[in-house]
DNA sequence: ACGATGTTGATATTCATTATCGTCAAGGTA
DNA sequence: TACCTTGACGATAATGAATATCAACATCGT
């Protein structure tokens, strides 16, 4: 929580506000999102300071940005060494089913491998229709 | 190429050069980039006829929509029963490289299968660096 | 010819993201 | 304590991609 340059925090504390908020998601929310529930809880965050601390973050790697093509990116916090997902979209009831494939994970690495890529950070967006939907 | 309904094409035929257009490309492109191409070709296409005409061939399952995260996003060609590829993306000198893999593939709808979730379209991304910017 | 329908390009609008700007907190120095 | 530098903060303006509107125009069936 604290890995932080510990820079000069100011009285509202945007930043680690996002951090404390975004350690408690499983799952991605939109940079919106994570505002209106900050002021809901009484904070008086900007939504500026918001995108400033996800970029930050990011860059540190402890926020990984994905962008489930439905207008807004989201965000969601990288636990390091440990649970790793992607997403699946229901295109007809839009809802988010976060998933962990080890074999997946390892035909991406191979991939980048054989093509002498780096694989900083991937993504995996499957669109169709959830189980619920088909019934 | 004229595998449409025949509806009343008109004389500018946005649709129908957007479709040619898109023909040649084996990688993606933005919406802006096919407008901008097809009016320096000496053709009056406005940048929402191209919106359209993207829009219906996704529908029809000649295009797909891809988000690389930069900015805007990018629409593809889809050669039915074909080549079909996703994209390595240099976070350093931004180049795209398009890859196949069979193996991600299976992986891919292999997992969707277990879920029960349909696997209309699917999408991986990976960034990181390409090997030259590497050396 | 006539009306119905669908297409087109320009333009207005929406909305997510980014850039600016004035303000203020924290830390260091004297 | 004053003074100053540095960076974070929130509000708001600006940018730009995607979408909605609208009037003009083809195409088709009558
Ligand atoms: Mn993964
Ligand atoms: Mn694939
Ligand atoms: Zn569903
Ligand atoms: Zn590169």
């Amino acid at each position: 929580m604290e890995s932080l340059g510990g820079a000069g925090l100011r009285s509202g504390g945007a930043r680690s506000q996002v951090i404390d908020l975004l350690a408690q998601q499983s799952c991605c929310r939109s940079a919106q999102e994570i505002c209106d529930e900050l002021r809901q809880e009484g904070s008086a965050v900007g939504i500026a300071s918001v995108y400033r601390a996800l970029e930050a973050l990011e860059g540190m790697g402890l926020v990984q940005k994905t962008d489930l093509g439905e207008g807004s990116r989201m965000y969601e916090p990288v636990i390091p060494g440990g649970d790793h997902h992607h997403h699946l979209v229901c295109e007809s009831c839009g809802r988010i089913t976060p998933f962990e494939d080890e074999r997946l994970e390892r035909a991406i690495h191979d991939l980048a491998d054989g093509r002498k890529h780096t694989a900083t950070v991937h993504e995996v967006v499957i669109r169709g229709n959830c189980s619920s939907c088909r019934s």
